[in-house]
DNA sequence: AATGAATGAGCGTTCATTCAT
DNA sequence: AATGAATGAACGCTCATTCAT
C-alpha cells in the first residue's frame, strides 16, 4: 500500500499559513513561502488542499466552528443567565482573544466569506437569546430592538478583537483581561448585572 | 520623478485608489488597474507618486490628518464638555463612518503603519483629556486609568468602525446612527450624561 | 514495472487512453485522468505500461497490426481484383473509419512514428499490388509511377479520414457511406471499373 | 511618448510561433521556447498577444484569411471557369501545400476552432459555384448533391494536404506538383477537363 | 504485487517599475 | 515632462514518475 494521508501533516500547514497569513497577509504570502515555512514541498501542499484559497477557507471555517462551540456550549449550558453570561465574557472572549492570528485573518477576509452573513445571524441569536433569558430572570424590559442589539455585540466583540490587534501592531500592551474589565463595567451599568470570574467564584462563596 | 505639478490629477488618482483599495485590497489592485480607473497613463502616475506604496500611504496619512483636524476643532472647540463630546459623538463619529473605503484600508494596513502608536496616542490623548474636563466639571471621579480608557475608546472606536464594515460585508443594513444610539446609550448609562445631537439643540433653545 | 498479468486490464487502460487522448488530445490527458477514467490506481497503469508514451505507442502499433491484418487478408485473399478491390473499399475503409479515435491519434502523432515510413511503404505496397493486377486481368496499361500512386492512395485514404474528422469537428454530417460513393465513382471513371458492395452482390448474382 | 508597439515583432512572435507549434506541436511548445526562438523576453510576447492561445488563433485565422484571398481572387477572377478551375489548381493549391507548418497547425487545432464550420461552408461553396459554372459553360450535368460534393472537396484538399504532411514526416518526398499531377488527372477522367497549367498557357498559344 | 502520496521542475501568466522616445 | 512598451522575477499550480508501504 501507499502512504497514507498524513493529518499531522494538514494541520502543520494549517498551523504554519494562519502563522504566514496574520504576520503578512494572504495576498503577500507565497505557496512558496508556506512549503518553506512548514518544510513540505509545494506538491504536497497541493495534496492536502485544493488551492491556496482552499487553506485559508478551511482555516475560516474551522475557527468558527471552533468558536461556536466554545459559545454554544457555555451559553446553551447550565446555570442561570448571569452565569452563563460570565462565562461568554469570562471563558469565550479569552478564548477568541487568544487567538489572534485567526481573528485577523478572519476579519481581513470577512468580504470574501460568503457565508458571513449566516454566521453572524448565529452568533447574534446566541447572544440575544442568552440577553433576552436575562432580562426575564430579572423582570427587567431591555429595550434591544435587533439593530441595537446587533450593534452592541459587534461594537463589544469586534472592538476588542481590533483594539487588541491594532494595539499590538502598535506596540502597546493590552490584553483579554483590559476588555473583559471594560466590558462587565459596561454591563453592570447598562444592565445592573454584576459579572464574576466563574474560576474565582469558588473560593468567593 | 514625483512632481507634483497638476493637484487635480494627485486627488483624481487618490480617489480612484481609494476606491479601487478599499473595492478588491491593496495587492488586488494592480498599477494598470488604478491607471485604468483614473484614465491617466501609468507612467503618470509614477510622476505623481513615487511608487505603489507611497499612494496607499498618502491616503493613510491624509486620511488620519483630515479626521484629526475634525476631532480636534470639535474635542478643544468652544463650549462646555458635554457639549464637546456630543459633537464628537455627532459630528466627528459620522464624518468618521461615512468614509468606509479609507478606513477599510486604514485598518487593512494597520500592521505596515510605523507611525501607528504615534497616531493612536495622539488620538486616545484628545478623547481622554476631554474625558478628563468632564469629570472635572460634574465633579465626578471617573475611574479611568489609562489601560482602561484606551480599551473604551479602542472599543467604541474601532468596534463601530468594523462592525460598520463587516455587516456590509455581510449585506446588514447597519448605519452611523445605529452606533451612536448605542454610545448614548453608553455614556448615559456609565457617566450619567444626556448627549444630545446639536443640530437639533439649535431649536430646542 | 510493465508486468503484463490481466489482459482485461491493459485492454481496459488503451480503450480508456483511445478514448481521452482522441477527445482532448495526448498532452491534454494526464496519467491521473486516465486512471480516474478507467478506475484504476496510477501505480497500476505502470505495471502495465513502463510510461505515458508507451500507451500511445501500443495504441498505434496495434491499430495498425489490426488495419494491415484486415487489408491484407482483403488484398491478398481469394477472389479476383475487382472483387478484392471492392472488399478494400467496401470492408476496410469502413473499419478505418469506424475507428475515428484511433485514427485522429494515429494522425496526430504521425511525427513522432518512427517506422512510419515503413508502415507506408508496407501499406502503398499492398494497394499497389492489387492495382498492378487489376491492370493485368484487365490487360490495361495503368500510368501508376510510384509517385503517382502514393499520391493517389494518400489522397484518397488520408483524405477521407481527414475530412470525416474534420467535419465531425464542424458538426457536419458526412459519414462512411459518402467518401466510399466517392471513391467508387472515381474509380469507375478513372479505371472503368464498376466497385460492387460485396455484401449485396449475394442477391444480385 | 513612450516606445511604439511594433508590428515587426508581431510578426516575428507569429512567424516562431508557426515554426514551433508545427515541428512540436502547441502543448508541447512552452511560452519560455518561444520567448527564446524569437529572443523577445516573456513579458513581451504578453505585451503583444492576450495569452499562449490567442497566437495560435491569430495564426490560423490570418492564415485561413489569406488562403480565401488568394482562391477567391482566383475562383471569382476572369477568364472562364476552366481557367479559373486550372488557377485553382496551380495557383492556390502551391501556395497552401507551400505552408506546411501552418497547415499543419490549422488541422490540428481544427477541434479547437469554433468558427471551422463556417470555414469549411464558405470554402465549400467557393468551390462548388465554380464547379457549377464549369457544369453550365460545357452543358453537363454534374451529379454533385451537396455531401458528394463536401466529400470530393474535402479528400481533395485534404488528402493532398495531409499526404504531404505525414510523407515528409516519413521522409518521403511528394511534392506539391505530385498532388497537381493526380488532381488534373481526375479532373480529366470525371470531367473530362483538362486543366493546363496557366504560366505555361502563355507560350502554347 | 499493488498502491497513491510525494515530489519539484516546469508550466502559463502577471505586474511594479523603468526608460527610450 | 509625459508616456506606455518593455522587462524578468515571481506567482499559483500541474503532473509524470517514483517508491515507501
Amino acid at each position: 500500500m501507499a502512504r497514507e494521508r498524513d493529518e499531522s501533516k494538514r494541520l502543520a500547514i494549517l498551523a504554519a499559513a494562519k502563522r504566514l497569513f496574520a504576520a503578512q497577509g494572504f495576498d503577500a504570502t507565497s505557496v512558496a513561502d508556506l512549503s518553506r515555512e512548514v518544510a513540505l514541498p509545494i506538491g504536497t501542499l497541493y495534496t492536502y488542499f485544493e488551492n491556496k484559497d482552499a487553506i485559508v477557507q478551511t482555516l475560516v471555517e474551522e475557527g468558527w466552528d471552533s468558536f461556536f462551540a466554545t459559545l454554544s456550549s457555555v451559553a446553551n449550558g447550565p446555570g442561570n443567565p448571569e452565569e452563563r453570561l460570565s462565562l461568554v465574557v469570562y471563558r469565550f472572549l479569552p478564548e477568541l482573544l487568544s487567538d489572534l492570528d485567526l481573528i485577523s485573518i478572519i476579519l481581513a477576509r470577512a468580504d470574501k466569506d460568503d457565508k458571513l452573513e449566516e454566521k453572524l445571524e448565529r452568533l447574534g441569536g446566541l447572544i440575544s437569546s442568552l440577553m433576552a433569558e436575562l432580562a426575564v430572570s430579572r423582570s427587567l424590559v431591555f429595550d434591544f430592538p435587533p439593530r441595537r442589539a446587533m450593534a452592541a455585540i459587534g461594537i463589544y466583540l469586534l472592538g476588542s478583537i481590533d483594539t487588541l490587534r491594532v494595539s499590538r501592531s502598535a506596540g502597546i500592551e493590552l490584553g483579554a483581561e483590559d476588555f473583559i474589565d471594560f466590558i462587565c463595567l459596561s454591563v453592570r451599568s447598562s444592565f445592573g448585572v454584576e459579572l464574576k470570574d466563574p474560576s474565582s467564584s469558588l473560593k468567593t462563596d
